[in-house]
DNA sequence: CAACCAAACTTAACCTCGTTAGGTTTAGGA
DNA sequence: TCCTAAACCTAACGAGGTTAAGTTTGGTTG
């Protein structure tokens, strides 16, 4: 381990900084806080210092993206533990939804916010402990393989996306739009739940 | 019709043209050309100019929304024609999920952005044939009188927002993740009726 | 060891954007 | 005829993303 080696280690660190910041500032302050300058100023560095470790901001915010999506299932630990794939697929659901109660600001930019394609992936798929597609995916085939679904519902990808798309809606409709009173609200607790239980028994045998 | 009412007309002619100008862009150019400045360009008038009809953006961008929020079912026409309650929901799932294909711009600005809260309503409420969600309201309860739902599915409004969720998720989730190759997305079509289907069979005796 | 060179920064500036201050025109009313 | 308020305009401010150009720094090489 030269210096060669420390020079890497100390550029992913400080890559990690400027993330760390970002993340920071979208949490605490809100989506409009995020400004390349603000980042830099709680970092101690230039504005342009940035830019030597990431493209643009799109870039960084889209590296920010990925990052928390995989990082997701670390909070699911729970969940694990449950053996029955519907209750399983209930309470993926539900921390889900917890993270958009907590973290609006992040959901927002990580899931209602379209961010251009980026031909760079270097992080690592498919593995469910860090991917929180792939675990929502190992959760959806228990489901088929125990046989509790309809037949016609045997494609895990295109399941596991309206699970997500029906949580997904209950959620990203509640952010957009609770301070529109034009609609008469039912509480998202309230209406995330009949969505999941609406969508278990529409795919149920 | 003196002088006086052709003032207010002239000013909500030119309201009107404002709106008209920052839809063009929006479907036209995308999300990021709605700009005050372009808008001000395309109608002839100096940037300045549109804060004497709006007091900002985020209030010009509401009005927008509202606006076409309540214009949407104008689209939905045909559907009235249909008596089945349930056939009726699908064919309005299926407008809804047309509108975001053909204008995903304009539908993340109407359901994808947060907006502040802004107390100045003027426009008719709770008409089917100008207020799209009053128009979903109307179906749910027809549903419901006709008993097609499960007895604990009664609440019109909690039905209603559960099946504009669905939809709502699988459109929105396409719009804003669709660049996103890490997820193996099925086709949009194929998720939203999937998702309506599902939707449905869970509410249905 | 000295020269070099690329990595990792900095300062200063550019451009666009939303918005405001202040001035000007215009038309209806007193 | 004068006044006033509505409906505009020009000019400018400040914040934001980004770039150009220069500077430091530490490892590598002749």
């Amino acid at each position: 381990m030269g210096p060669r080696e420390r020079r890497v280690r100390e550029r992913d660190e400080i890559r990690e900084k400027i993330l760390d910041a970002a993340r920071d500032l979208l949490v605490g302050e809100g989506y409009d806080a995020v400004t390349m300058r603000r980042i830099a100023e709680k970092i101690e560095y230039s504005p342009t210092a940035i830019y030597f470790h990431f493209r643009d901001k799109e870039a960084l915010l889209k590296r920010l993206c990925e990052h928390d999506f995989l990082s997701l299932p670390r909070q699911f630990l729970a969940i694990q533990e449950i053996a029955d794939p519907i209750e399983k697929l209930k309470a993926t659901g539900k921390a889900y939804l917890q993270f958009g109660i907590d973290c609006p600001h992040h959901y927002r930019l990580m899931f209602m916010t379209p961010h251009p394609p980026i031909t760079e992936h270097e992080l690592e798929k498919n593995n469910p402990e860090e991917d929180a597609y792939a675990f929502l995916k190992a959760i959806v085939a228990q489901a088929i393989a125990a046989k509790r679904f309809k037949p016609e519902y045997k494609d895990v990808d295109l399941v596991a996306q309206t699970v997500w798309a029906g949580v997904h809606g209950a959620v990203s409709l509640h952010i957009a739009k609770c301070n529109d009173d034009w609609v008469d609200w039912r509480p998202l607790k309230n209406r995330a739940e009949v969505m999941i239980d609406v969508l278990v028994n529409g795919l149920a045998r």
